[in-house]
DNA sequence: ATGGCCTAGTTGCTAGGA
């Protein structure tokens, strides 16, 4: 089985380019962010006619997640417990997580909150979030220590100095701090394993170009969107690749698919 | 090659992205 993480950057600007990636790709699970969309809004009928099921959250023009697979969705989410919320007027859950079972996987899409600045309330926002995604997710691996878990999608944090093409340019800014960084690792703490740096460790592979400044063609990116997985779903991790190809030509996604192939 | 921001809504500017 194959399974993927994409943030699309408007689904309805790119649904086309979306199935036709997954055809060419035979991805069986795709998990997606930042739709853009609401619910009515989503293009059901441009996957459907390939063949998937679609789950999908947005509850406005921002943010929005969704699953589409071939191998069935059940067991739908559209949000982990005690998910924070953001907003001047008190919070507001936003669509930054759906998890879904495909084919016996258990996939969360999620895109964590940018945080903005390290002195704005998104970046508290930010933490928090990640905080209580990584209480869930020891919460699942308590419950079933052989879960199939994948946690997938734009994790917003840069890792390590390597990811990002000079980190003198994010000095005073958010996806570099040490906080972020923490509590981007915590997950690996709790068991999981960030699957695309086992497979692709080179430094320079990114999954983020700015449409600006011929970023893409400089190669001025940023290593962004992540796979974990818990420990029964590493074990069957067979390989992990990042598109780039998928950064070519007009009209392309500022984020690129990272691809996991797992053995049967 | 891959090429000098993009998308959607409150549209002819603004917000948000990273």
């Amino acid at each position: 089985m194959r399974i993927a993480t994409w943030n699309i950057n408007s689904v309805r600007a790119r649904a086309d380019r979306a199935v036709a990636w997954l055809e060419s790709s035979g991805t069986d699970v795709l998990a997606l962010q930042e739709t853009k969309c609401k619910d009515e809004q989503f293009p059901h009928a441009v996957f459907e006619a390939a063949g998937y099921e679609v789950a999908h959250v947005g509850r406005s023009q921002w943010n929005g997640v969704a699953v589409v697979s071939r191998v069935g969705i059940e067991d739908v989410e559209v949000a982990f417990a005690d998910q924070p919320g953001f907003g001047e007027d008190g919070p507001v859950v936003e669509a930054r997580a759906l998890g879904a079972t495909c084919g016996g996987v258990r996939v969360w899409s999620l895109y964590v909150p940018h945080g903005r600045s390290p002195d704005h309330p998104h970046y508290a926002y930010k933490l928090a979030w990640l905080e209580q995604l990584r209480r869930n997710a020891e919460g699942w691996l308590e419950a079933d220590p052989a879960a199939q878990l994948a946690l997938l999608g734009d994790w917003n944090v840069i890792p390590y100095d390597s990811d990002v093409y000079d980190v003198t340019a994010f000095e005073g800014h958010t996806h570099v701090t040490q906080p972020e960084r923490d509590a981007f690792f915590a997950f690996a703490d709790a068991g999981f394993t960030e699957v695309s740096r086992v497979h692709v460790p080179e430094e320079g592979r990114y999954t983020y170009w700015d449409y600006q400044q011929l970023a893409f063609p400089k190669n001025k990116g940023l290593r962004i969107d992540f796979a974990y997985t818990s420990p029964a779903l590493t074990d069957r991790v067979t390989g992990v690749s990042i598109d780039r190809e998928a950064r070519k030509g007009k009209g392309a996604s500022d984020h690129v698919p990272v691809v996991v192939d797992l053995e049967d």
